[in-house]
DNA sequence: GCCCCTCTTAACACCAGGTACTAAAACCAG
DNA sequence: CTGGTTTTAGTACCTGGTGTTAAGAGGGGC
């Protein structure tokens, strides 16, 4: 068996844990013939960690994203409801909800927020999102209450057009008008709906 | 301090150890003032695993459902890619993104796709959201498959605008206008970013 | 009272999969 | 041959457990 040079084994051996992060070091010697001490020595110049902290990250991961990812009901707490006027609703942004290298919120929390608060503050059983048109003006972070404001600007039998306006403090950080469609049959919401622009 | 009835111990255990999954037995002796000893016959009996297990377990799961798209942070699986060209994604819906009431998708979470989606295909480290232009064609109902393509129609130094539109089959269900900002410093997506339409 | 029983705690040996450190051997180049 | 890197060996120690044996604690039954 011949010897590998040191900085192919390396490329090797980062291979190896990608495509099996639960591999041992002891594993590892068999399949690059290499002593216990020098796996080591590689993964430290490598900067990869042990099998448990590997293992540990993963879970990690996937805990954060299973906790994230229920987007369930209603996004933020309604503090103040006048049906077919307006609405408030408060949303706390956290770890959850942020993306881990930089803080900063993702997107679809502030619209999910907005969106809502739009078709809760329709007055109909069932009230479905048929278009929007938004801006993010100023990222949210980690921490941040997210206060959004609902106004319905016009009210018709089957459309309503709803202005959602969401501040930290005094600042406003995101901005949307919402065309919201009533009882267009059995959907809500959602899925989007069954008029769109074409109904 | 006094001592609870076992079998109330045994469900707090339970709880504990279910919302927060990386506890270890020595924390739990604290929160609920016995012996490790106890603690270990408790898990015994209640038939949950050493930490290490519960981790590894959660981590397998995971690195099964994801190992096909390592853009963790980003909803839907990424299954074609051509940074700064164009992009398709593809994303199930399951019964946590359904109203439960009628069965259908609800909208953020189509969104969500679509907004993940216009950012990853954008070939820059930081890439954020500064406005959305979109509209929910027709309702997305629970197990139905969307499929996001993705397309640059012009990119420029700072700013790229993205057209997405997701489809059912041959169906167009959604349909999105994305402008997205290249490093506008330190952020990144989500909360949306720095510029929307006053930079 | 005493015996029995469950529950709880203690103590000790052992394990995997490491880290951290020291030291010796092997290899290679100039 | 000598100096530097690379590799291997060995030891002590760590965490978060398992497995086992044994001893108390706190009843209830009779």
């Amino acid at each position: 068996m011949e010897r590998l040079p040191k900085k192919e084994r390396h490329r090797r051996l980062a291979r190896l844990i990608e495509d099996n992060p639960f591999i041992t070091d002891r594993e590892l010697t068999r399949l690059l013939k290499v002593s216990i001490q020098t796996i080591r020595l590689d993964r430290l110049e490598l900067g990869i960690p042990e099998l448990r902290e590997r293992i540990k990250l993963m879970a990690e991961r996937s805990f954060d994203a299973v906790r994230s990812l229920p987007l369930h009901e209603v996004i933020g707490e309604i503090v103040d409801l006048q049906l077919d006027r307006s609405g408030i609703s408060i949303f706390e942004i956290r770890k959850e909800h942020v993306f881990s290298r930089t803080g900063i919120a993702r997107g679809h929390h502030l619209f999910a927020q907005a969106n809502s608060l739009a078709v809760a503050v329709i007055n109909d059983e069932v009230a479905l999102t048929a278009t929007a048109d938004i801006r993010f003006i100023r990222p949210v972070r980690l921490g941040e209450k997210c206060i959004a404001k609902a106004y319905v600007r016009s009210s018709g039998k089957r459309k309503a057009r709803v202005e959602v306006a969401t501040y930290v403090g005094e600042e406003m950080v995101f901005q949307g008008n919402f065309l919201i469609v009533r009882s267009a049959g059995a959907q809500q919401d959602g899925g989007g709906d069954r008029l769109a622009d074409r109904d």
